[in-house]
Parts: C-alpha cells; sequence; structure tokens
DNA sequence: AATTAACCGAGACGGTACGTCACGTCTTTTA
DNA sequence: TAAAAGACGTGACGTACCGTCTCGGTTAATT
C-alpha cells in the first residue's frame, strides 16, 4: 500500500469528484450513491477516487462542506442585546433549514454516515457541529458576562438544551419543527438559564 | 404478487431469523448485516425473509424489539415526589444505555435504519421512543398537578427538553455521556419548568 | 466455497454462454475475449460462468469442443487398403484447417490456454488431440497387419512423425502449409515405416 | 509520436528491465508478467520501458535471447562422420532442454507470445528457431555430399522430421520425453533419408 | 386417510457494485 | 532531454449480495 503523493493531485479531478458526489444525493438520495456512479458522472477512474478518500462517506462529506463552506464563513450569532430575539433567530433558522427538503436530505444522509463510521463522526462534528455550538456558547457567553444569565450556568450544556430538542425532533420525526416550536424551546431554555444554583 | 397466509407461517423460522439478526448485529455490526447471513445463519431459505419482511431493517426492527420488549413491559417512571430524584433516575439509567457497548450499537443501528426508510422511522417512533416519550409526560403531567410545574408549561416540548440534550450528545458524541451531565440537565429542565409566564 | 449443485443448472444459460465465448474469439480472437463480455452478450450473470468453470480458458475449450464434436462422430481414418493415399488425404484435410482463418485462430487459441493452464492441457489432449492420434495409429496398425509397414515399428512415435512437422511449421510458421508439402511429409513418413509401394 | 533517440538510450536501465523480466517470469512463470512489476523490480519508469519495447512480450524475447545468447555463440551441430550418432546427440540434448523446469517455462512463454503477436512469432523464428534449423539442415547437407543421404530429398522438411515430433510431444504433453524416443525418432528419421547404415 | 395447497430449505439465476490490478498515457521533478 | 516516479482514465478482474425464481419435501387443512 503506497501513500500517494498530495503535490501531484489532480485538482481537477478532485472538483469532479465533489461536483458528482453532491449532485448524485441531490438527485437521488444518499442511500442510491455508489462510487461507480460518482466515478463516471465526474468522468474520473474508480482508482483516483479511492487514492484520496477512503469511503464513499468521506467523499460525500467533503463534498458537503466544500459546497456549504463558501457560505458558513460567519457563523457568529447575532448580539443585538436581546437574547430571547437572537435565540429565536438562529433558532428559527436551523427549523428552516430541516425543513428544506435539499438540506435535509444532505443532512440526514450525513448522519448517518456519521453513525456508521467513527472517522467521520469526528469529522462532521469537529468541522461541522463543533463551530456552529462554540459560535452560541460565545453568544450566552456574552450575555453571562452582561448579566442576563447566570453566572454558574454551564454554557456547553446550555447549548445542547437549546438544539438538542429541535435535533431530537428533526430525527424522529416526532413532530413537526415549526417557528412556534422553535420559539417554545428559547422559552424554557431562558427559564432554565435564570436558575441561579443547583443544589448538590 | 401472493399475500402469504400467515397462519401458516412457521414460528420456528421466525424466531430464528430474529435471533441471527439480532446476534449478527451484535458480532459485526449493523452495517454487515445481510440477508444472505441471517438466511444461512439461521437455517432458513431467503424466501422466507422476503416473504415476510419488506427490507432488512424491518427484520432488524423485529429482532431488537423481541428481544427488548420482555423487559419493558412497565415503562411507567418511579414518582417518588421528588421530580429531581425521579428524573435523575431516569435520564442517568438512559446515559447508562448508550454506555453500554451492545446498546448503542443497536440503537445507532435503529437511527440509521429510521433516517433511511420513512416506514422503520414510523415503527421505531410509535412503538419504541412514543411509549418512552409518553411516559415521561405523564410524570410530568403528574408533578403539574401537584403544583410542581407551571401550570401553562408545554410537557411535550419539556421531554424533549430532557431527552433531545442526551440524545444530541449521544448522536454527536461530543463529549463523554455522563451521571454528572444527566444531573446537569435535569437541573436546567427544572429551572425550565418554574418558568410561568410566556411572553408574547 | 460451495460445491453448485449440478441438477439445478440451467441449461439455457450453459448454451448461451458457450455460443456467446465461440462467437466473440470468432469476431475478435481469443486475446480480446473476456468474461465480462461472455456475460453481456450472453445475457448471463458473470457469477454463473464463475460457478460453472474455472477460468476463461476452459469456457472456451468447452465451446470450441460443443461446435465441433457434432462433426467428429467419425474420426476414423478412411481405409483403401492404399496408405499413401490415405495419409495423404488426412494430412491435405489437416493442412487446409490449418489454413481456414476461423480454424486457425481457434486453434492458437486452444494452444495458448493448453500452455499455460496443465488442468486445459490435459483436457485437450485427452478429448481433441488424443482421439485424433489414436485413429490414426489404428489405421496404421492395419496396414501393419497387411504387411505394408515393418512390423516392428512403433506406431505411437509414426504417428507423431506424421502430424509433428506439420505442426511444428503451423506453429512456427516458417514456411507456407501447402498440400505439396503434406505429401512431402507423407513421403518421408512411409519411407521410415519401410513402406515399399510406388509414389504416384 | 516521437522517435526517441538510442543513442541517450541508459544502457543500465536496458540491463535491469531485461533481468527484472527474466527472473520474474522463472519465479512466476509468464503468465503472471506485468509492465508493471518488470519496472517496479528494475527500479525504472513504466515510460522507460514503453519507449523502447512495443510490448511485454518484446521485452521478454529480449531478455530470453540477452540470457541465453552467450552460449550459443556455436550452434553447429557436430559432425563426427557418423550421423546418426550425431543426430541422436542433438535430439537427446533437446530432449534435455524441455525436461529441464526452467528452460521448459521459458520457451513456453516464449511459444504463447509467438502464437499471440505475429511480430514477436517473426522475430522468435528468425533468431531462435531458424539459426538452429539452418545447422541442422547443413548437417545433413554434408552427409549428402557424402552419399548417406538420398540427393533428392527435402533437407528443409527433413528437418522437420526430426524436430516436429519432439516438438508436438512437448507442446501437448501426450508422453514423456526421452533420451529413448529421441532414438526412435532418430531411427524413423534416417529410414525416411535412406541412410543405410546399420544402427548401434 | 388421501389429497392438495402452502410454506419451507436450498440455492441457481440475472444483476449491480464492490475494491483491486494492470494497462498505456501523461506530467512533474531530478540529474 | 532521458529517466524515475507515479497520478491519471480505462476496463476487466473475481467476489459479495441483491431480490426473483424454480425445485423437491414436509406440513396443514380440506376432501
Amino acid at each position: 500500500m503506497k501513500t500517494p503523493n498530495p503535490a501531484r493531485r489532480s485538482e481537477r479531478s478532485r472538483q469532479a469528484i465533489l461536483g458528482a458526489a453532491f449532485d448524485l444525493v441531490a438527485e437521488s438520495g444518499y442511500a442510491r450513491l455508489t462510487i461507480e456512479a460518482i466515478a463516471a458522472r465526474a468522468g474520473v477512474g474508480k482508482q483516483t477516487i479511492y487514492r484520496w478518500w477512503p469511503s464513499k462517506g468521506a467523499v460525500f462529506v467533503d463534498a458537503f462542506l466544500s459546497r456549504t463552506s463558501d457560505e458558513e464563513g460567519n457563523l457568529a450569532l447575532p448580539d443585538t442585546g436581546d437574547l430571547r430575539a437572537d435565540l429565536r433567530l438562529v433558532l428559527r433558522a436551523i427549523v428552516d433549514e430541516y425543513n428544506d427538503p435539499g438540506l435535509d436530505t444532505m443532512s440526514r444522509a450525513l448522519i448517518v454516515e456519521s453513525l456508521n463510521d467513527p472517522a467521520i463522526n469526528t469529522e462532521i462534528t469537529a468541522r461541522i457541529m463543533e463551530p456552529h455550538l462554540e459560535a452560541t456558547r460565545e453568544r450566552l457567553r456574552g450575555a453571562q458576562r452582561a448579566g442576563q444569565v447566570a453566572e454558574d450556568a454551564d454554557l456547553g450544556v446550555a447549548v445542547e438544551l437549546l438544539y438538542g430538542p429541535v435535533y431530537h425532533r428533526w430525527i424522529l420525526r416526532t413532530a413537526p419543527l415549526t417557528h412556534e416550536y422553535a420559539d417554545t424551546v428559547v422559552e424554557f431554555v431562558l427559564g432554565a438559564l435564570r436558575v441561579t444554583q443547583a443544589p448538590r
């Protein structure tokens, strides 16, 4: 097993592969994605894919990231000073994303790969979820500094309190994801953050 | 397309198939589960599987349920009158389940199938998740009647506030799932439930 | 590795595979023959070929035999009493076969496979060459009984003396294979066998 | 299409390639010989092979010749005056060569390439077989001049009568190649040539 | 009790995709 | 500017499973 030399890598092929993978998932869903189809669509040999990616899932994660990373330059949450308004805004936006059929399909595919492959799980968490969570934590930190949030509140858990319910409902489809729902979650979270002490 | 007659179904084969499916997932993971392997292990013709189940995922869901349904007769949460203690108990139990390698593997497999196949999603939600959520909702309703929880609190969302964060952390593996973490979430939820008013 | 059950074998597929293999060699030569092409042309899954034949060469040998075995019912050489005439006839016929482009291609392919694969060599020798050599030996035995051939002549070597030169020239293409050449070889062989009759 | 300049050719690479090709065939047989393996073993770029040889077979023929040409400076047959003895000597030597596993493998590989590729067939015939046949023809010519062989005997065919049977038996493996067999063939040939000397 | 329909095990079949190998071409870097 | 190194598009390999389709051979339930 040789390790290929990245300096000699064909950028043209890389782009074509990522583009083909992304488009194929958009058209037929992730379950029907095959390496052969990616190679055919990209006009590329299968070996070129196997040379640079360890699995189909890894290709797709890369494809997803290269398509979405452009816009996500600024992950920072708005800080209008009104925490309630800012959180509503971001949670409603997330609800909208999950309600977009295209993004919904992609995101579910990402979760599936993440569940099947620890390496991909690590990458997705690090490159997609963590930055997002950190941006939200940062916003809460600001509110904490402004005295709007209890000083001893664990903000790492707080962001999960915010996103977890939406995530849970999205994956399990237990009920529709609406703006109203987002607002309700925000109210609960705001209530939780005003708690100043935890026994024991 | 014939519809087979359930009366003539071989119970022996049904058991063998479910057992084989369960064991194979336990041994090699859900991703490596194949119909052929189930049939071979169960000493059964492939057609017998295709006759009674629409997909590999459906077999596995059945297998999972038939193995776990024994114990789950009593889903009701304890009601000691101490809501904090009761919620901690149940959330710590869930954390323990997710930390059990066997159950972890099975549960992730269930989620994967659920994400890939709407029919299975419906079944899993209805047969596994909903009963559990409802039991928790029932416990909160009791607390609400006892005046420990704000009267206007949306308990459907409240249970998601409780389980969502754990679920989020479990799937994404953003951080370890500990009893301490469970307790922290419970504190937040208790704080949220004491909020008596929601603006707008 | 399971051994398949010949009773369940599809005769239709077998025929289609042999036909496709034969036609493909006739069209493009043996070097360009592939299992994939045979499967595609025969409308058959590749596995069906791998299930019943150990190699591409084995398929081709079978194909060749099933196409030629019809005519070869009577391998016996003519016995007009005139050994010279009979041997000329058979050696000229062989020269004609080697000069037929189709048969030439097929026969060279057979030799190549025979050289590469001992199992195929055994089969070709036993099923194609030996019967032919034996028929010729039988004719010489008759002549020996009739006193036209020296009593102590080793007829097994004699038939090689007859066919070997033609074979040598055919494979190495050292010179053209003509009827005249065949006749010359026959004369030498008759001389070697101490046959005293005058030529022409 | 550039024609490379032979003056700039690397002698070191040429030697390494021929050596690698020869050794690889000796180790694993001709069927498993690949250009990639030759290049790797020789520490040479694949292009260097493609630049100077038209095919894998051509490399091997060159490799074979460069390994064997050293010894074959003198192809001339012995001429002791005793034709029987001289022919026995040369035919027994050939039988010995075919019975040597290494030479057997190489020679079969040569025949395979010769059958597959007319260009190689021409080269092998001209550079290996023809010189040998001509040397034998020359010996027979001497015998003819000495009155030991019929004046009108076609010596071109006569040498095929000598080598053809051995060749036939070697390729088809119809029976073992022994010295006794060689002697028997010689006797037949001497008979065919009307040589009158008594055997032994 | 004999008949008959179904389910059953077994596994061959036409397919699709896998991941690998080697081909012959092409490009970059080194000497 | 040939040579080494090796990435590339291509195509075939042999394997794993898919879901469908016969085959006998048990079972039931019906005659």
